[in-house]
RNA sequence: GUCCCCAUAGCUCAAUGGAUAGAGCGCCGACCUUCUAAGUCGGUGAUGGAGGUUCGAUUCCUCCUGGGGACACCA
C-alpha cells in the first residue's frame, strides 16, 4: 500500500514541477527500484525522460526535481544521482507504520479504474481425457490457479474453468484402444489402432471394468475410459490444490445447439462460406485478422471440426458476461493462437478482450538422460508420479518461479535428491523460524500469543537489516500488481525467495526474545509479525503450504 | 520452407529501455554456550555472434549460429 501511496505523491508532485519547468513528463511515470548500491527506497528516470524534448541538462533536472519531492510527508530525502535519476528515501516512520497493514487492502489496492470491475475468465489445463494428467498440465494448472488466487486477492473478479473435450471421433478411438486392451486381457486376438492410445493406463482401466463390458460398443467403451481418467484428472488436480469454479463439457455445446447458433451467428456476420463442400471461416482477408488462412469448420463429411465447438465455446463464455478471457495454453498449441484470435474477431468481440499465456513445455529428465513426453506413445511421467516424488510445494513453487516463456528443465533424480535444498524450504524455513519466534515470546512472558502489538518509535528498527526487511515488506502489494500486469506469478515467487534472504540477517543480528529491552523485543516481534504474514499470504497464493514447524 | 519460444555465472533461473546485471545451488574460506546451521558472513564467477535504433540495450529491430515447439477437411 506504501508504495502506491508513494508514487501517487511523486507523481502528482512531479507533473506540478514540470508545469512549473514548463517541460513535458511522458503518461506513464514508472517507479524502478534503485540498484543495490543506491541508498534509496525508489528511483525516479523522469528527469532522463524529458531532458532530450527539453533540451535540458537531465542532471540539472534531476537536482530541481529532487528539491520539489523533498517537501512530500512520506519523504525523508530526494536526491540527484547521475545521469539524471531522483533517488527517493521513505521515511522510516511510514515505513514502520506499514508493518500495522503488511498484507494490503485489497480495495485498496485497485488501480485508478473505472465503471465496473471486469469479469474474467481464466481456463487452463483443459487437457484432453485420453489420458492420466503430465508434467505439462501441471506448470499450466500452477500458472492459472496462482494468477486466480492473485486477481481475487487485488479484488478482481476472477473464474477458473476448465474445459473438457468429451465429444467427436476421440472418444470411439479411445474406446477402441480400450477395448483392445480388454480383449488383449483375456488373451484374445486385438491391437490397439495405430493412431490410438497405447498408453500402459488403458491396460489398468480395462481390467477393472465391470462385467457387462464385455458387450460394450466403441463409444461406451470410450466414454468409461473418459470418465475415469476425468476422474483421475479432477484427483489430480485436487491433490495440486487447484480447483476450478467449472469444468465445461464440449458435448454441453452440441446438446444445447450452441455450436450450431454459433455457425449459424458466423454465417449472419457474413464470416462464413462454403468451398468443396466444405464450411470455412473467412478470417484471412478480413481487416485486423491475425490468421493467414481460412480455416474449416465443417468438413465436407457433414461433421464440424475441432475449431467450430471451440468458437462456441468462447461465444458461451462471453454471453454468461466475462469481459476478459485468458487462456492458458503448452507451447504445442501456440499455432492455434492466430486462429482463435481471429475467431474472436469473427465474433465481434474486442480482440483484446482476448488474451492467450503459452507457457513453454517441461523438459523432462532422468539424470542426464532425457524423457519424452508422449501421451500416445505411453512413456510420458503422469503429474501424479512427480507429486508423489517431490511434493506439492516443491512442484508448485519450482513451477512458480520460472516466466511462463522459460523452457524450464526439470530432473526428476535432481528434484529428489535435493528436494531439502529446493528453493520452496528457504522460504518455508523463514516461515518456521519466525512461528519459533513468537513461541518463545509467549514463553518468556514478551508478548501473549494473538495480541496486538503497539506500533513502535521507528528508530527502534533503525539497524540495516530491519530497515531493508521493513521496505521489502512494503513492495509486497506493488509485486502483485506486476503478476497482474504479467499475467505470471513468478514476480511473487521471486519476490519470496528475495524476502526470505532479507531476513535471515535480521534474524542473526538482531535478537527478539533476548532484546536489549521488552519495547525494542516487540518493535522487533511486529516486523516478524509482518514477515509471517506477508509470506503466508505470498505461499498461500502460490498454493504452497507454510509450516509453522519445520 | 514458414511461424512461435529460448540462449545471462560451472548448473537452474531473475532483471516495466536505466545506474556497478541479481538470487539459489556448486566451489574455496570462516561461523552453533545466545529465538531452528534446512541458516549466516566473506570469496569465486555471466548477457551466443554481427550490425542498427536510443542520452542509455540483457530488454526493441535486422541478420547469423545453436536448442525446443508448431505448421491438416487430426483432436
Amino acid at each position: 500500500m506504501i508504495v502506491a501511496r508513494l508514487r501517487r505523491q511523486l507523481a502528482a508532485k512531479a507533473r506540478a514541477w514540470a508545469a512549473a519547468e514548463g517541460v513535458a513528463l511522458p503518461e506513464a511515470l514508472a517507479v524502478c527500484a534503485p540498484p543495490a548500491h543506491v541508498k534509496a527506497d525508489v528511483s525516479l528516470p523522469w528527469p532522463l525522460a524529458v531532458a532530450r524534448t527539453a533540451k535540458r541538462n537531465p542532471l540539472d533536472l534531476a537536482k530541481s526535481l529532487a528539491v520539489a519531492l523533498s517537501e512530500l510527508p512520506d519523504v525523508a530525502s530526494a536526491s540527484a544521482a547521475p545521469p539524471g535519476f531522483v533517488n527517493v528515501a521513505v521515511k522510516d516512520a511510514v515505513l514502520a507504520a506499514n508493518l500495522k497493514a503488511v498484507t494490503l487492502d485489497p480495495a485498496g489496492c485497485g488501480r485508478d479504474e473505472e465503471g465496473a470491475p471486469a469479469r474474467i475468465l481464466v481456463e487452463f489445463v483443459s487437457a484432453n481425457p485420453t489420458g492420466p494428467l503430465h508434467m505439462a498440465s501441471g506448470r499450466g494448472a500452477t500458472l492459472g490457479d496462482s494468477l486466480v488466487r492473485i486477481l481475487r486477492r487485488l479484488g478482481r473478479k476472477a473464474d477458473a474453468e476448465y474445459y473438457i473435450n468429451d465429444a467427436g471421433a476421440r472418444v470411439v478411438l479411445l474406446g477402441q484402444s480400450i477395448k483392445a486392451r480388454y480383449l488383449e486381457g483375456k488373451s484374445q486376438a486385438a491391437q490397439v489402432p495405430e493412431k490410438g492410445y497405447h498408453g500402459e493406463y488403458l491396460k489398468d482401466l480395462a481390467a477393472a471394468a465391470p462385467a457387462e463390458a464385455a458387450s460394450w460398443s466403441d463409444e461406451r467403451w470410450g466414454r468409461y475410459a473418459l470418465e475415469a481418467l476425468l476422474e483421475s484428472h479432477r484427483r489430480d488436480m485436487k491433490a495440486f490444490e487447484v480447483s476450478f469454479d467449472r469444468w465445461f463439457r464440449e458435448s454441453e455445446l452440441f446438446a444445447s445447439g450452441a455450436v450450431e447458433k454459433t455457425l449459424a451467428f458466423l454465417k449472419s456476420r457474413g464470416m462464413v462460406y462454403e468451398k468443396a463442400d466444405a464450411v470455412w471461416l473467412g478470417t484471412s482477408g478480413a481487416e485486423g485478422s491475425s490468421d493467414d488462412k481460412d480455416r474449416v469448420l465443417v468438413k465436407s463429411d457433414g461433421k464440424p471440426t475441432y475449431f467450430l465447438p471451440d468458437i462456441a465455446y468462447h461465444l458461451d463464455k462471453f454471453e454468461r458476461g466475462y469481459d476478459r478471457l485468458i487462456d492458458i495454453w503448452g507451447a504445442d498449441h501456440h499455432g492455434y493462437v492466430p486462429r482463435m484470435k481471429a475467431a474472436v474477431a469473427a465474433l465481434g468481440r474486442p480482440p483484446e478482450s482476448f488474451h492467450v499465456i503459452v507457457h513453454q513445455l517441461i523438459h523432462l529428465f532422468r539424470g542426464k538422460q532425457a524423457v519424452k513426453m508422449s501421451k500416445r506413445a505411453g512413456t510420458f511421467i503422469p503429474l501424479s508420479e512427480v507429486v508423489e516424488e517431490v511434493g506439492r510445494d516443491a512442484c508448485r513453487f519450482f513451477f512458480a518461479l520460472r516466466t511462463p516463456d522459460s523452457h524450464l528443465n526439470f530432473d526428476l533424480e535432481l528434484a529428489k535428491k535435493q528436494s531439502s535444498e529446493n528453493p520452496v524450504y528457504y522460504v518455508q524455513y523463514v516461515h518456521a523460524r519466525v512461528c519459533a519466534i513468537f513461541r518463545k515470546a509467549g514463553e518468556a512472558g514478551l508478548h501473549a500469543p494473538g495480541a496486538d502489538l503497539p506500533l513502535p518509535d521507528a528508530r527502534r528498527l533503525a539497524a540495516p537489516e530491519e530497515r531493508a526487511l521493513m521496505a521489502k515488506l512494503a513492495w509486497f502489494p506493488e509485486v502483485l500488481l506486476d503478476c497482474e500486469r504479467l499475467l505470471s506469478p513468478h514476480p511473487l515467487a521471486n519476490y519470496l525467495l528475495e524476502l526470505a534472504g532479507l531476513f535471515h540477517p535480521f534474524y542473526e543480528k538482531c535478537p527478539v526474545v533476548s532484546a536489549e529491552d521488552p519495547a525494542q523485543g516487540r518493535a522487533r516481534l511486529l516486523l516478524c509479525a509482518g514477515v509471517r504474514d506477508v509470506i503466508r499470504e505470498g505461499l498461500s497464493l502460490l498454493g504452497v503450504s507454510a509450516p509453522e514447524q519445520m
